[in-house]
RNA sequence: GCCGAAGUGGCGGAAUGGCAGACGCACUUGACUCAAAAUCAAGCGUCCUCUGGACGUGCCGGUUCGAGUCCGGCCUUCGGCACCA
């Protein structure tokens, strides 16, 4: 018996020490050519230890990445910590530890943490996003992007989280509440920072073209920009002169235009609004600032609204149409007017009808139907004068055209569903704004060489809805760049989401201190060839980092227009009641006691074999025992192959050619379920190739002790992603330097994957009725004439007449009789 | 309401239009053992008149020699969007 000592965690221990002393995944620079960046979704340094998604996610994909570096690949996988944020906040709130303190300290047991989880992390390459020399470039980037205007400030209502004491960008706002807390959000005019994602939208639509992103994702985007074509109308106030501009994707239904609607924010309201109605319309107002954001947006609800005592001229008839106010018309889309045509829109239709407005019918199904109103799809134009006739498609150009050449009334638009997006948080614990406001001067940017404008620490951050910074004295007094009068600093702080939006591009050039990052090995090192993290960033930060991206290489910073090339979601482990994880819930289950218990590859193994990847599910530990059965088996076996190692080898054998076939199709299995991250079946394969070698063993009397043992040196490349420390402890049992992850990927024969005779199927009407035996080159000819020997076959086909014989090589025969 | 994904044994899950349930878990039986654990071996979708056969991948239909897979319609679950003009 070899004295080996049984996998544990001891044995990663031992490996982690080697292969820090050795150095073996630095990364090495001179081999950019083979590069491949392999990232995950850095993570929130929360208190606790590491949880089973931080495993699923960060494990699962170094198993990937392992397998791609056996392939030769120079793989680039580094890890940081996107570390400003509200939690460390609160936590302060609650416990009056400094966000600063308790954040380190965090990090500080993750690192370990994360040490212990054996993947191929470059510390050499971390980013830590809460730190002075990370957060300057973060202020970097949005002094390039202010000189661009893609950063400004404006006063507008935004989302306001009561809970979260701060303004929410549009993306953070979930059915109405905030996707932090789940508080609902209210409406707060602030003047705030801005930054012009909606002038990238339609590149941000385009660029979905060309990357390897699951199309799921893809659309999730392509819905939250929203583009929608259509036109903007103007209507002239009667009286007044001003006009009401609308936006709309049926202007073939124009004429059928009973009344025009502001949203009870709009600018004109107040315009227009005549003396009599005027108490009416505030009341009216009033009682819509009361309605809840959940409540203003919900369909079900009865639509209301008021008449202003206004009129608009149809732009064609120049007809008198009331202007009314009303709720169902959101300030925040298009022009927040609407021209209402009760006849083709369910929702004006259902306001006429309660209002008693007049609902006439421009659109028919076709010339000679004629089906009941609100009609919504598109049809012939009816009752519309000179368009009679056109289709809604052909009038939709007609009437634009003929109200452009006509007084400029209308004109072709595009319209976006995405707004601009919101950075300033009312918070501490994030990247200060570096702008100064001085009264000579103005908005003044904090020159570059002054940045970092740094995080005071010394600062009471009680949640009152003031930035917290606003009260640090210290802070806010600064000269003017400018003109160096006193002049105060800007007190927000950075949405997380902005320090998030480019870490990917600092991590291969970290410590760079004089820019943040040399272009040159930047444009080298990126894009991103492998993205994994959680689906719930479909649209926040993989939106937002797609945008930041395409503005730095407008301004020249990079040059390419896509951070991600290819990006993977990995499904989500719920507790075992099916539940998401939450401690609050009591359902998180730690890795930690499973680790202790078994050691890491052990719980590795067990998450990659147990689900499926993508999906996720349920937690269970149930099949956990199963893979530490498994890699018992494994040990066992390789002791046995050192042992038989040197036993005479006789000729190839049908028994050894047996194993070999299950070799190399566990080679060729495995290769192709890995790479897109199959790995439940990459287990399988090696089990059943464990399950082959057993076999061998203890059948085959005369055995092949040398073929054996390559066969399982084999079976430990193949196992080296998937378990890296107990690969290396087998890799030496069996004799082989170090290290088994220097070795390359086995690459299967298509020869060992042909057998001397295959089993084949007979179908009698596609139904099984036999198998046969026959030589695996056999011709079709002889694989007919055997099929219909078939014993149990024959009985199928006695009587009848054979009509067709379908073979399909290596699989089955189907005779078709009647 | 609109868009998308999914639905397979007791469980986790496999199946380029070609032998459904790979690989495991759980369970049953046997071997070893004084016994247990471990290990090894066998069985394990349902039903029946059981050396065989019928049925079977949410439901109903279709295409095909052949459908879990493709098409049409429904049901359920999940995700996204939703007074978006």
């Amino acid at each position: 018996m070899t004295n080996m000592a049984s996998y544990s965690k001891k044995i990663d221990a031992k490996w982690q020490c080697k292969w820090d002393e050795t150095g073996l995944y630095k990364f090495k620079r001179e081999r950019i050519k083979d590069k491949l960046y392999c990232l995950e979704m850095f993570s929130y340094p929360s208190g606790a230890n590491l949880h089973i998604g931080h495993w699923w996610n960060f494990g699962l994909t170094d198993s990937w990445a392992r397998a791609k570096r056996m392939q030769g690949f120079e793989v680039f996988e580094p890890m940081g910590f996107d570390a400003f944020g509200l939690p460390a906040e609160n936590y302060a709130i609650k416990t009056g530890i400094h966000p600063q303190d308790s954040t380190m300290s965090n990090i500080e047991t993750m690192r370990k943490q994360l040490r212990t989880m054996g993947a191929m992390f470059d510390w050499d390459y971390e980013v830590v996003t809460c730190q002075p020399d990370y957060y300057k470039w973060t202020q970097w980037l949005f002094l390039q992007l202010y000189k661009q205007g893609l950063a400004y400030r404006k006063q507008a209502p935004v989302n306001w989280c009561p809970c979260c004491n701060t303004s929410l960008a549009n993306e953070q706002v979930d059915d109405g509440a905030c996707e932090r807390c789940q508080t609902e959000v209210t409406k707060k005019n602030l003047t705030q920072w801005f930054f012009k994602i909606t002038a990238y939208a339609d590149e941000l639509i385009a660029g979905l073209e060309g990357i390897n992103w699951p199309e799921k994702t893809k659309t999730m985007q392509c819905n939250w920009i929203g583009r929608s074509t259509g036109a903007a109308i103007k209507f002239n106030l009667l009286g007044p002169d001003d006009e009401i501009r609308v936006f709309t994707t049926r202007a073939d239904t124009l004429l059928g235009c009973t009344y025009v609607v502001l949203a009870p924010e709009h600018r004109l309201v107040d315009v227009v609004t005549v003396t009599e109605k005027r108490a009416q319309v505030d009341e009216y107002i009033e009682y819509v600032k009361k309605q809840s954001e959940i409540d203003r947006l919900s369909t079900a609800k009865e639509k209301t609204g008021v008449f202003t005592g206004a009129y608009a001229l149809h732009p064609v008839t120049g007809e008198r149409l009331p202007i009314w106010i009303a709720d169902y018309v959101l300030v925040t889309y298009g022009t927040g007017a609407v021209m209402a045509v009760p006849g083709h829109d369910t929702r004006d239709y259902e306001f006429a009808l309660k209002y008693e407005l007049p609902i006439p019918k421009v659109i028919k199904a076709s010339e000679d139907e004629d089906g009941a109103l609100p009609f919504v799809e598109d049809g012939v134009l009816v009752n519309s004068g000179q368009f009679d006739g056109l289709t809604s498609e052909e009038a939709r150009l007609a009437i634009v055209e003929y109200l452009a050449a006509n007084g400029d009334q209308a004109s072709q638009t595009i319209n976006y569903r995405l707004r601009d997006w919101l950075v300033s948080r009312q918070r501490y614990w994030g990247a200060p704004i570096p702008v100064v406001y001085c009264d000579s001067c103005g908005i003044v940017p904090v020159p570059e060489a002054d940045l970092p404008v740094l995080l005071p620490y010394d600062v009471d951050f009680t949640p009152d809805g003031i930035s917290p910074l606003a009260k640090s004295e210290e802070f806010i007094h600064t000269p003017c760049p400018q003109c160096s009068k006193p002049a105060k600093r800007d007190t927000d702080t950075l949405d997380t989401f902005v320090c998030s939006s480019w870490y990917f591009l600092r991590y291969p050039d970290n410590r760079s201190s004089d820019k943040p990052w040399d272009p040159a090995w930047i444009n080298q090192m990126l894009p991103v060839d492998m993205y994994v993290g959680g689906p719930e960033h479909a649209v926040m930060h993989l939106l937002y980092a797609r945008f930041i991206t395409k503005a730095l290489r407008d301004m020249g910073y990079i040059n390419f227009d896509e951070p991600f090339k290819s990006l993977v979601h990995q499904g989500i482990i719920l507790g075992p009641d099916g539940e998401k994880m939450s401690k609050s819930k009591g359902n998180a289950v730690s890795p930690d006691l499973y680790i202790e218990a078994h050691g890491s590859d052990v719980f590795r193994l067990w998450l990659l074999f147990g689900f499926n990847y993508i999906e996720g599910g349920p937690w269970s530990d149930d099949g956990i025992k199963a893979v530490a059965r498994f890699v018992e088996r494994v040990e066992r076996f390789v002791d046995r192959a050192v042992k038989i190692r040197h036993s005479k080898s006789p000729a190839f054998g049908r028994a050894e050619k047996e194993v070999n076939y299950v070799l190399h199709h566990a080679i060729r299995g495995i290769t192709k379920d890995v790479e897109a991250f199959g790995f439940n079946t990459c287990i399988s394969r090696l089990m059943e190739l464990m399950n082959a070698l057993y076999r061998y063993d203890s059948e085959v009397v005369d055995k092949d002790g040398k073929f054996i043992y390559e066969v399982m040196s084999n079976f430990v490349r193949l196992f080296a992603p998937f378990a890296p420390h107990l690969a290396e402890e087998l890799w030496q049992s069996l004799g082989h330097s170090y290290s088994v992850h220097d070795e390359s990927w086995p690459e299967y024969n298509e020869a060992a994957l042909v057998k001397d005779t295959i089993e084949l199927a007979v179908q009698v009407n596609g139904r099984i009725r036999d198998k046969i035996e026959v030589a695996s080159d056999a011709d079709e000819a002889t694989i007919k004439a055997e099929a219909l020997k078939a014993e149990k076959a024959v009985l199928f086909i006695e009587g009848m007449t054979v009509r067709k014989i379908i073979v399909i090589k290596g699989s089955l025969v189907n005779i078709v009789v009647s």
